[in-house]
DNA sequence: AACGCGCCCTGTCCGC
DNA sequence: TGCGGACAGGGCGCGT
């Protein structure tokens, strides 16, 4: 479900209510959501006590700054949520995995149908080790084109595919994968090593202006993706591409095409996104 | 080492 | 109405 900008909607949400609170108790009602430390008990211990400072993302995760150094990084998977039991929406959960039990009497709860989501607690040796195998993050500094050339010229797996690993590039999922080629006029299926120079700063320009229209619409709802109160996102309104296969091209009327690549659908235009073959770099 | 694939799990939708 | 299959915004672990 969630990709960069839904997880920064949520990340901003709970950083508006939750810095400054103490975890006075955890319940873990489903085990195979902690990932990490490797006993539930362990991750009890270890988060019971700890005050939140500071409520961030990392890629697609959203971070929770502790104090002790300690870092809590939550990835939804496909379908997790997280909000404060205090929020409207929170009645309606039916599949909360964890509970955390703040010290002003409210619960943050983490919520997941799939349970693809996942939950590590690093002290601060293990977060720098952690955090140092992040991929480029697409809206920092690091960002250049020349980062992202050297990274689609070192693979020769297909653009679309390259886009969504993480140890590559953070925060781009399917969404806006197909969304940012699009723009781009990429190929999905084009080997990541046949982008030219021109069209790998093009595509990060588009990566970046997408990630951060869609962080201005409060991100991407389908069915199951709801920010840190429970509302949902906007962006599915301004898709170019993505889940509109038969749909003419809003830039040149031609039928949006799905392919589907290492089994995931991949959606663009035939026409503006041609799959020929661009110059060796 | 890099890459493709199956799988994790639940829910929804579509065709028959 | 019921049933089987396809599909879903993610990512891990396996074999090659």
């Amino acid at each position: 479900m969630p990709e960069l900008p839904e997880v920064e909607t949520i990340a901003r949400g709970l950083a508006a209510r939750v810095p400054g609170r103490r975890v006075e108790g955890v319940t873990v009602r489903r085990p195979d959501v902690i990932a990490r430390p490797a006993s539930r008990r362990a991750f009890r211990d270890g988060m019971t006590g700890r005050r939140i400072r500071e409520v961030t993302r990392r890629g697609k995760n959203v971070l929770f700054v502790l104090d002790a150094g300690m870092r809590l990084l939550v990835n939804l998977g496909m379908t997790g949520r997280l909000l404060l039991d205090d929020a409207p929406a929170a009645r309606g959960l039916g599949h909360v995995a964890v509970r955390f039990r703040l010290d002003d009497g409210r619960t943050l709860l983490y919520d997941d149908v799939r349970r693809f989501g996942r939950m590590e607690l690093f002290d601060a040796q293990g977060w720098a080790e952690r955090d140092a195998r992040f991929g480029l993050e697409p809206l920092g500094e690091e960002m250049t084109p020349e980062a992202l050339h050297a990274v689609t010229s070192a693979s020769r797996v297909p653009i679309r595919n390259l886009l969504l690993d993480q140890d590559r590039i953070v925060g781009v999922g399917n969404i806006y994968a197909s969304e940012a080629l699009h723009r781009s006029r990429v190929h999905p299926a084009r080997p990541a090593s046949s982008l030219t120079r021109a069209e790998t700063h093009r595509l990060r320009d588009e990566i970046r202006a997408v990630l951060q229209e869609a962080i201005d619409a409060g991100g991407t709802t389908f069915s199951d993706y709801r920010n840190a109160s429970g509302e949902a996102g906007a962006f599915q309104f301004r898709l170019r591409v993505y889940g509109r296969e038969g749909e003419p091209c809003a830039h040149c009327g031609t039928a949006i095409e799905r392919q589907v690549i290492s089994n995931r659908s991949a959606f663009f235009c035939p026409a503006c996104q041609p799959h020929r073959r661009g110059r060796r770099a």
